[in-house]
DNA sequence: TTTTGAGTTGTTCGA
DNA sequence: GTCGAACAACTCAAA
């Protein structure tokens, strides 16, 4: 028998991979892999804010299979015929990987196992990123759920099997090594640098992801309930890219789950909702589950997508939202549904324009889970929110940022303002503005809409869509 | 097949 | 200031 080869792809992480531990079961020398192939990802490449932590988690990965004395091998190009190069060269004869269920990601992954077993390939998927595969959980009627409290029962009442496994004593290793292109070579580190923020952010890579989930463990789960809400505090795990990039899996943070209540629990379980979902119905990601928001009449609003995308509205918590998220590749999940209910109600704008500018700028960008919760704001989606519920900017604000903390942080021209006056500039008097040093449509813009007759012409357009689904 | 109860995250209005 | 109802029906999921 030959090598065996382990293509690393959402799972950059050692403990508890399930690929990993198949090959090295099989006790002959392990050459890991990661192909950058952007090409492949059916118009979802990578956005700039996630080639940029992938950089780093690379890295991160490479320096832990040093450890072993392993090395890991990077290549670029269409996955197949780079698996099919490294085969030739090294004599593997089997190749392992865990599972993708992105549309894309899946007919792909599907045509390389056929293609390898034909050529006389062990080809093994595992899976390393859910706790319930999508095909796993269906209704009594045998079809997928559309409704997340019976779809997070029936996980609950299907239970899990395995436990978190260890990363391996030691790794089988080769002669030789194949040749490595540089990680530099794939071009993912941004030009010019603006990934200071994000620097300052995250520390990318397994080690990083364990030392986030242990102090959430140790000290944030069961706060989390209280203050999952609250944008100025750490009340999240903040675990989301780690996740997305595998870089601990979801068993170990259900393992942690379980020492809070069922509310972060539930969180877990719509990660695994938004990858049923994606599953079920691939068009989703462009296109909304309900076919009748086909006929929705969104705008075309340049000017003011542009204003969102730059965190200047005018409403200090949407734009704070905006600003932390431009800065640190990242936003709090309530301040997320404030911004995207702006985008879509407020404006009007097509939600997937907010998709898409999300799946540029987040570093935990998932195409299952970003795609479920613009769906679900726009009430286009599965379980969607209700087309009368309207985020109001500034009664959010003073509800989940009630002394302003938020909001100064990332929109500091407004530092000087009350708390009365934070999260509503333009209800303060000249005098007031004077004061706190601000002055309106110079340092800080109008608001770019009314809320109030926005709100208004948002439900007038859903009441109108309604009306055009009635039968005849 | 039919029935029944329920459905993440909200806001406004009027009593 | 507080509280409950309305917002709109529809679809889902299970019995």
């Amino acid at each position: 028998m030959g090598p065996s080869l382990v293509w690393f792809r959402q799972d950059l992480r050692l403990s508890d991979n399930p690929a990993l531990l198949a090959a090295v079961e099989r006790d002959e020398p392990i050459i890991p892999v990661y192909i950058w192939s952007p090409e492949e990802e059916g118009g979802w490449a990578p956005g700039g804010a996630s080639q940029w932590w992938l950089n780093e988690s690379l890295q991160a990965l490479s320096e832990d299979l040093g450890e072993f004395d392993a090395r890991l091998t990077l290549r670029s190009g269409s996955a197949l015929s780079v698996l099919r190069r490294l085969i030739a060269e090294t004599g593997a004869d089997a190749v392992f990987w865990n599972r993708r269920y992105e549309p894309a990601a899946r007919r792909r992954d599907a045509e390389i196992k056929r293609s390898l077993l034909e050529d006389g390939i062990e080809a093994r998927s595992s899976n390393g990123s859910l706790l319930w595969e999508p095909w796993t959980i269906e209704t009594k009627s045998g079809g997928p759920y559309k409704v997340f409290t019976p779809f997070y029962n029936a996980c609950l009442a299907a239970g899990l099997s395995e436990t978190p496994a260890k990363e391996p004593e030691e790794l089988p290793l080769p002669d030789s090594w194949p040749r490595s292109e540089a990680l530099a070579s794939f071009d993912l580190e941004p030009v010019p640098d603006w990934a200071e923020g994000l620097r300052d952010a995250w520390e990318p890579g397994e080690a990083g992801a364990r030392r986030i989930l242990n102090r959430f463990s140790r000290s944030g789960v069961g706060r989390y309930a209280k203050e999952r809400d609250l944008p100025a505090r750490r009340g999240t795990a903040r675990l989301s890219a780690h996740l997305h990039f595998g870089e601990i899996s979801p068993r170990e943070a259900w393992a942690a789950a379980r020492k809070g209540g069922d509310v972060w629990k539930r969180q877990l379980v719509w990660r695994e909702f938004g990858y049923h979902l994606l599953y079920h119905f691939e068009h989703t990601t462009d296109a909304p589950l309900r076919q009748e928001f086909e006929r929705f009449p969104w705008k075309d609003a340049p000017a003011e997508l542009q204003a969102w995308q730059k965190g200047e509205t005018g409403y200090p918590i949407v734009d704070a939202g905006m600003r932390e998220l431009w800065r640190t590749g990242w936003m709090h999940n309530r301040v997320r549904m404030i911004v995207a209910s702006f985008l879509v109600k407020d404006l009007m704008v097509p939600w997937q324009e907010g998709a898409r500018w999300f799946w540029d700028t987040l570093v935990d960008a998932d195409l299952a889970n970003n795609t479920l919760g613009w769906q679900w704001t726009a009430g286009c989606g599965a379980d969607a929110a209700p087309y009368f519920r309207v985020f109001n900017p500034m009664s959010q604000g003073q509800r989940f940022d009630p002394n302003g903390k938020y909001v100064r942080r990332w929109v500091p021209e407004l530092e000087g303002l009350s708390n009365k006056h934070i999260h509503e500039p333009w209800n303060a008097s000249e005098k007031v503005l004077q004061r706190a040093g601000v002055e309106l449509g110079k340092d800080y813009p109008f608001p770019i809409v009314d809320h109030g007759e926005a709100r208004k012409a948002a439900l007038e357009a859903y009441g109108q869509l309604r009306g055009d689904t009635r039968p005849r």
